[in-house]
DNA sequence: AGTATATATAGTAATCATTCCTATTATTAT
DNA sequence: ATAATAATAGGAATGATTACTATATATACT
C-alpha cells in the first residue's frame, strides 16, 4: 500500500520558533542572536544556538521580522515596516526613526534608473543623554 | 650615553602600506580585505592577510578611506567624501551616488536632538542592467 | 488513539572573516 | 653605520555564523 504525503515542505509549529519571535517582538534594542538565545534559554533550558540562528533566519523569509547589521553584526527587528535608525557612539543604541525617504526614492529611480525595494539608512552621531 | 629617542610613536614609511593604498585608489568596486590582499600578492609575493587588515584599518584612521559595510562584510572605499551607494541585489554591484542629505541631518538633529557624524544610506534595489 | 513520515531540534564540528601573537625584518633618527 | 623600535610574515586564536547528524516532535492519515 502507497501513501502520498505533501510533496512541498511545509513549516510546522514550533515551541522554539514561537519562543524566539516573542523575544524579538517584545524588544526595541534590535538584540543580537546571542542576546535572543540567552533569554530564550530562560523558558527552553535545552535550546541551542543554531536553533536560534536556523529560526531567526526563517523568521526573516516568512517577513516577521528584519536583520539590520550595526557594522558587522547582525541585528533583529520586529519592525518590519520601512524606518531608519539613529546610532548613538557613545552608548551604542540604535533608536528607531522614520524618516521622510520617498524624496530620496523618487530620485534614485529617475537620476540613476534604480528601481529601489528598500532603502537602510543609519545615521551616526550622539543622542540627548550625552551633553 | 644616554640617547633619547621620540617618545610618540610615529608612523613609519612601508611598501605594503603604500601598495595597499594604491590598490584601494585604483578601483571603484568598494574591494574586501580579501580582494586586496590577492592584487597585494602581485608586487608582493609574500604579504600577509594580517598586513592587509592592519594597513587597511590604519589607513581608515588617517582618513585615507572609508569602511563600508555590506551586510556583514566589509569593503573599503578610497571616497572619504559623504556619499551614499546603490547596491543592487542581481550583480551585487555597489555604485556611489549623492543624494542630498542635508535636510536629514537638519530634520535627526532638530527632531531627535541628535549631533549627526555621519549619515550611512544604501540603498537596495536593481540596476538599469537588469530589464 | 496509533502509526508513518518528515520537519525541527540539540549538540557539536566546521567555516569564514578578522584579530592577536611573536620572532624577524626594515625604517629612520642620530 | 648603529641603535631603537615600528612593521612584517606566518601562524594561532577568536567570534559569529553555518553545516552536520542522530534523536525528538509535529502532523497527516488511518
Amino acid at each position: 500500500m502507497i501513501t502520498i504525503y505533501t510533496i512541498f515542505s511545509a513549516m510546522r509549529f514550533s515551541h522554539q520558533r514561537e519562543t524566539i519571535r516573542k523575544i524579538v517582538n517584545s524588544t526595541n534594542s534590535h538584540p543580537t542572536a546571542d542576546w535572543v538565545f540567552s533569554r530564550a534559554k530562560r523558558s527552553i533550558p535545552k535550546i541551542s544556538l543554531g536553533t536560534v540562528y536556523r529560526n531567526l533566519k526563517r523568521l526573516e523569509k516568512t517577513g516577521d521580522l528584519r536583520t539590520i547589521y550595526d557594522g558587522s553584526i547582525a541585528r533583529y527587528d520586529w519592525n518590519t515596516k520601512p524606518h531608519d535608525h539613529l546610532k548613538c557612539k557613545e552608548c551604542g543604541d540604535l533608536m528607531d526613526v522614520h524618516l521622510l525617504d520617498e524624496g530620496i526614492r523618487s530620485d534614485v529611480k529617475k537620476k540613476y534608473k534604480f528601481a529601489v525595494d528598500d532603502v537602510k539608512m543609519t545615521i551616526i552621531g550622539t543622542c540627548q543623554k550625552h551633553k
